[in-house]
DNA sequence: GTGTGTGTTTATGTATACGTAATAATATGC
DNA sequence: GCATATTATTACGTATACATAAACACACAC
């Protein structure tokens, strides 16, 4: 779900080639699985587990399984607290809010790069691909391949600023809302609107007019953010 | 598959204090150690240590070596190679380039943000303690208290905008430049004009000028990033 | 000299061992 | 019954053990 990026400069010796690793390590296969498990909500939100339960869940032993929770850790994900176990950690309507501010400044900066620069063909391609699946999904109401093709879409936008760094915040950023994301899609009214907004931005992009992309994208984001956080508490969530 | 201790989100429960440890755990020493001596640069960019060596180093067995890499790993300050041991990450131009947009972009938000409700009188107090700091080492021509000064003046803005995921990130971000800025630092041409920045900025900060603060923000850590990239440039590193 | 094969060394990934501090359980006193 | 002291349990932090695969060296063929 975030592919780390890979920004390294390699040092002047031009000796090193990418240590490619055949299989993945234990620690590894760890994260991702858990990773998994958790934005899926597999493992629900609050939900505390040994590290020995997650060790025999994984089917390895304590040591990959420690590593895997502090990288888990590092992004937001779970909490370790010393002898209660490794909690899911859950998201307040407080947590949302600094997530999403973080989000909607990063990616409306990432939009306001990518209309200031010329786009690939392929960029381009890819993008409106991405905007016709989710017409498509809106069509046919579904709502799970709608979330998919907004979230490829709006990788897309980050990825065109070209930013390593930026695009591993918003990714991990985006994992940690991917829950109440996927909660709030079938609650909410249809996304005709932010089809819309979506295409409205891309043209703002292509047109080159990064003042009016960045605008457009802070408000989209803000608004899909007070509509999130609006349903979570009309329905009863106080933490997802 | 042993189910979870408690599959129950102990929310509500107002239970849990903070875990406080009493002593800190050899991990947390081994990252506190570890990078203080990368962003001091007393592990140069670019060199490379076992991680019996870095055991050694510190007093301790491989395991908390390894955990601690694993934080710093996250933080962008170190990198681990199969066989070819941690290795502290140099950072190029570009990476510069890269962190420093992320940077200017947040810190300009948090100014915004600051800008956009009232300063508490002790949050004052302490800004304008930062900046007469500045003014001091400034007449004294003491470039490390005048780099110190600067930095808790960035970091309490950082702080106004009240959000801790977008500190958490700003702060990592420093710790990544902070080699290169105290190497400049004393390459610099005095920093006159960059006092006089700051001063603009709070100016606008405490008027409420949301929009002039972003504005100056930016304007400011550009400038910042572009001195620095040129002095590194002009001297000769390619990698710091 | 260049390339290939074989043996050796060794850094790492992972499992395991183990002491300790925190929690739970039990007993004891009032 | 409730509070406190005492003991037992156990989850974790850390050290250690160990197998494996990568890097290295060296021998050999051409």
């Amino acid at each position: 779900m975030t592919p780390a990026t890979s920004t390294q400069s390699e040092l002047a010796a031009g000796s090193d080639a990418a240590p490619v690793p055949k299989g993945l390590s234990q620690t590894q296969r760890a994260v991702r699985d858990l990773r998994e498990m958790i934005v899926n909500n597999h493992l629900p939100p609050g939900s505390n587990y040994l590290e020995t339960e997650l060790a025999e869940m994984l089917g390895m032993s304590r040591t990959p399984v420690r590593e895997a929770v502090i990288v888990l850790e590092s992004q937001g994900l779970v909490e370790s607290r010393p002898r209660r176990g490794v909690r899911v950690l859950p998201l307040s309507a407080r947590d949302m809010e600094e997530i999403y501010e973080v989000l909607t400044e990063l990616e409306a900066h990432a939009a306001e790069r990518a209309a200031s620069a010329p786009i690939k063909a392929a960029d381009r391609e890819a993008v409106e691909t991405a905007l016709r699946d989710m017409d498509l999904a809106l069509a046919g109401d579904d709502r799970e391949a709608w979330a998919q093709a907004d979230k490829r879409f709006h990788d897309l936008l980050v990825q065109l600023a070209g930013n390593g760094r930026l695009t591993a915040i918003v990714d991990s950023f985006n994992d940690q809302v991917h829950r109440a994301r996927m909660l709030t899609v079938r609650l909410r009214p249809s996304p005709t609107k932010s089809n819309q907004d979506h295409r409205d931005l891309f043209n703002a992009i292509l047109a080159g007019d990064a003042a009016k992309a960045r605008a457009l994208h802070v408000r989209h984001r803000t608004e899909a953010k007070n509509l999130i956080i609006g349903l979570l508490e009309s329905h009863g969530f106080h933490q997802v």
